[in-house]
DNA sequence: TGAGTATGTTCAG
DNA sequence: TGAACCTACTCAT
């Protein structure tokens, strides 16, 4: 699932198992090949994320870029190393592990340079320390686009993807369709505390999972259990089903051409949500 | 076994 | 707005 919840676990991963040391890196694949050969054997000095891109920095100018998109994965797996399997387009074999990257969006060397001009067009990250919320507040308090529009702008916010989105809009009852001017600051400061510890917790389990506790079927004795579903999500692929909270059919629509979940009566529309 | 779908982004038209 | 990228999973046949 790479929303930035991922990304950032897998930097720190990286960092834990490879930094600091010599790494071999080829790309079995080939088409990452050239780039390979120019860090193969040197020391990975730093592994780090913003938002669902990734950065393994090795000395001046060298930096490896990866987003992977909607299917690319990383493996991380202890010796002995085996034969490639598939398509792998970077291997990194470090001391006591390797890694192997299948199917990413962009997996490229770039420049200190490029690296930083990536930073620079990204928003605000809920996961690093650098992230500063007045930033993202300027830009959604003075914008006409929906809340489901802005969430998942990474030029705004960074490392949000569409669960996110979906979980954190139905925790705070807003209304996908809610203009961003129309957002007040108490509630962008409680939205915005929601996503870090809702992303903090995607890096500690490697999954997401929104649910209160006193929605979550596994903390709950098994009589009071009813309907919960197994999956801890509140409204993201669960068109449909009764909400956990009130019962309301989830609603489902596409919002530029990508799904949009949320729950009709949790998260009413635009006229009472205006006046908080 | 094959079709359909997905957590994301970029580019062409 | 839709196609492309190109992987893994679920579900129907």
């Amino acid at each position: 699932m790479p929303e930035g919840h991922t990304l950032h676990r897998l930097a720190r991963q990286h960092q834990r198992r490879y930094a600091n040391r010599q790494v071999a890196v080829s790309s079995p694949q080939g088409r990452f090949a050239t780039s390979a050969e120019i860090v193969d054997g040197r020391v990975l000095e730093r592994a780090e994320a913003h938002g669902k891109h990734l950065f393994h920095h090795y000395g001046p100018d060298l930096v490896v870029h990866i987003h992977l998109g909607l299917y690319g994965k990383f493996s991380d797996v202890k010796h002995p190393v085996a034969e490639p399997r598939g398509l792998v387009r970077l291997r990194m074999v470090g001391p006591t592990h390797y890694a192997d990257l299948r199917g990413p969006t962009a997996c490229e060397l770039i420049t200190d340079h490029e690296a930083e001009a990536i930073h620079a067009r990204l928003g605000e990250d809920p996961l690093r320390k650098d992230a500063d919320p007045d930033r993202a507040w300027a830009r959604i308090s003075r914008s006409r686009a929906p809340l489901a529009t802005l969430l998942m702008d990474q030029k705004v916010i960074a490392g949000v993807g569409n669960v996110y989105r979906a979980e954190a809009l139905f925790r705070h009852g807003l209304d996908p369709q809610l203009p961003g001017k129309a957002l007040g600051r108490k509630q962008w400061d409680e939205l915005w505390l929601d996503l870090v510890d809702l992303l903090q917790d995607g890096v500690r389990q490697g999954k997401i999972e929104t649910l209160r506790p006193e929605h979550d079927p596994t903390l709950l004795k098994p009589a009071d259990r009813g309907a919960l579903c197994a999956r801890k999500v509140y409204a993201y692929r669960r068109t449909g089903e009764p909400c956990i909270v009130c019962g309301t059919p989830i609603a489902h629509d596409k919002h530029l051409a990508r799904n949009l979940f949320w729950c009709p009566t949790c998260q009413p529309a635009v006229a009472r949500t205006e006046r908080q």
